[in-house]
DNA sequence: CATGAATGAGTGTTCATTCAT
DNA sequence: TATGAATGAACACTCATTCAT
């Protein structure tokens, strides 16, 4: 859970001491991108702790620096961890970005596509950190962050479900009768929290379930559920 | 959201009896069943603030004594957080029992009504309140809470919807290549996602939707999704 | 240790209901002597744990009442433990008067069965503990207290031996240039601690040795410590 | 009872730098070594108060400093109080070692020098002290530590006693018949109790003695008192 | 830049004592 | 007489934050 936070904590080659003599100074390594690695280690507690159980103490040590470091690069506790959130936030967002070829391909495979991309990405332990510490904890604490975070990872993504299934609509590939954005918010938020209690909670020690029929599942039942009716094949005026 | 909780912090018929006399007696209030106005309180300001964040001294105001008398009924802090999670979890267990009268319905109309009845407890304050908080705290703090609330208010509903399933499979009403465990869990998870989303948080104030059509859209797309093929038309007697 | 001094907790038969239907009242036994019953409770906590770990609740719990019974019988915690320890002086210094028949028998012999009956004494549980708890505790708690039981537990007994030791002198058992009184105090003073280090601590059992040993060697010693010299017989002008 | 121990609450010096402007910063006094500061003010309240009458604010303040600053060097009081009295322990260990010289004369001015030298280490306020609280509190709070000091001084000096004795025994200057190591107990056990009644309890304000004759008289009683028999006159050459 | 030392403002918990019945 | 309920005053301990170097 901790891997991709982790930052070095002492790395002593990377130092540019050369012919003089190590100055016996106390304070070596002048770190290149100090924020950053203080965002990670800011993250990888707060993913494993929650916010209001995070102490700075456990930020600094897991950074391999001292406490009051981190004041010299944020004003306090909050304003380290609430950067950290949005920094991250901005790098899933460019993740997301990179993510999806506008393709040509049907309806249906379209969404298919999609839902795979995003149930990827809700597997990453950063993803299941994000869903439980924004969603709750950021909600009541800095209910800034938690629109900045929704917006990013929820909204967003019902808008590309809505416009592929509007599309599809216009194509005859999903019923006319269909609200478009009620139905991306059900196959998004419902993926998600599917994906969360599966992959991120005790759940499946005491209810086991493969995930690949979960997926599935769920994906065929939406895709199915917004076909239009057969019966009545041309009954489209 | 803190409606059902409040306590009254000072009683007022007792205070102003006369006029005159009345010595201002150190304390008042011979508890009926403070245990249990001491649930309340704890609750209400665990919903508010979450576990975390809660000081005892908030929930001994909230309830209208000092700080040591919670001693006198609890062990500790956690003692009566956790004992008041778990009372009203057996709460809405009771609640949820004296619920839903096994129908002869169709399976549609089992379904519909289930979804419905489940959608409307979703809405409670009380029911968003242990959604945020169980699941995201409780799963850091205390894992056997989280355990009890998610067989409570997850697993035992995903039985019943896959018990529906099963018997609308036997019928006929639902498609044989179903998965019934994973279908249930898309329905109500997704269901409670959205609701919650919807309810207990703010994003409708900047992705407004009406409720109405989230859930009749859900559950629509999810009765039409599990529905055997029709392709083979006069299999339907 | 604590078989002298446990309270019945309650004790049904004893009470006198008679004709008349048992009324449900509260409070049933009105001890006939209560005080005494808190003083062997006070007395048999404050042993095991020292006076300043003792709480009221562990007394009350110990004598089978609750804690502001207690405030019925003394004004305060203070109150009853140091009543209680006086109680246990007075009784202790009874017990004492009743021993010593004053014996004709000679020097040694006289010494010899006062050192004897005192070790009996040192060895009681109840005396250990007031060593322990009045010589240190009470010192800085209530130096008054403190006075109290050395005068009886200690000066009286050093005068008893220096009173033995100059009729000795006086006989010519014993010689002359001793100073009686600081005589005295070495063989009570080194008995009790003897005593004390051997029964009623830990320390035999990572430095063992047979307790008649000791208590034989010391009044040896004494003994032969306070004899006149042999060589010059008649040399006494 | 506090010359040792006590620490200037306010460095003087640093104060009133120049008249004017020092702006009454919050903190002052680098410490050179705090923990050493800190043993000693937790022995001195310890001393004056008792191990359970003691409040971790009394230390502070006895040092100087402020509460919260125990826990940078210690994890909580006990640690403190107990690393305290093991480094007290330590010290007069440490001063024992270096205090008889192995002296090659007769018994009796081998044993009178060390029971001279003990004497003069009971006199001192610390050892008072330590054979208070450590004796009779540690005893019960932490007999671990209780051991360690009886270990110290009182285990090791029997042996020394015993061992001179033995030596005695041999040489013909103590009677063969004298258990050594009973005889040791009794010598240092009775010399500290006497030099504690005398020198760390009010006792003497009420039942006075000499202190001299005191010493000398429980010494010349043992010495005496372990003599061979001199009924055989001659057999001393 | 970097840190060890220091602190103020909490926060949970204990306990002797008192109130109301 | 007897007690359950209640509290004030303390106390151990935590933690974000700042000082001095």
């Amino acid at each position: 859970m901790e891997q991709s936070f982790s930052a070095p904590s002492a790395n002593p080659e990377t130092e540019e001491d050369r012919g003089q003599v190590a100055p016996e100074s106390k304070w070596h390594r002048r770190a290149a991108n100090r924020p950053e690695e203080l965002f990670q280690a800011a993250l990888a507690v707060v993913l494993e702790k929650g916010y209001r159980a995070t102490r700075l103490e456990d930020i600094a040590h897991h950074a391999g620096v001292t406490k009051p470091l981190i004041y010299h690069y944020f004003k306090d506790k909050d304003d380290l961890v609430f950067k950290s959130l949005e920094w991250k936030i901005g790098q899933i967002l460019d993740d997301m970005r990179s993510e999806s070829g506008p393709s040509e391909a049907g309806t249906n495979e379209r969404l298919r596509k999609l839902f795979e991309y995003s149930w990827a990405r809700w597997r990453r332990t950063e993803f299941g950190f994000f869903h439980g510490t924004i969603l709750f904890e950021m909600r009541l604490e800095n209910p800034e962050l938690f629109r900045k975070w929704t917006e990013v990872s929820l909204v967003q993504r019902w808008k590309v479900v809505e416009d592929i299934l509007r599309a599809g609509q216009l194509r005859g590939d999903v019923r006319n009768d269909l609200d478009a954005a009620a139905a991306a918010r059900f196959l998004i938020s419902g993926g998600i929290q599917l994906a969360w209690l599966h992959l991120h909670t005790a759940i499946p020690e005491f209810a086991p379930c493969r995930e690949k029929t979960l997926r599935e599942t769920a994906l065929n039942i939406f895709l199915r559920g917004i076909e239009p009716d057969r019966t009545e094949p041309a009954a489209n005026p």
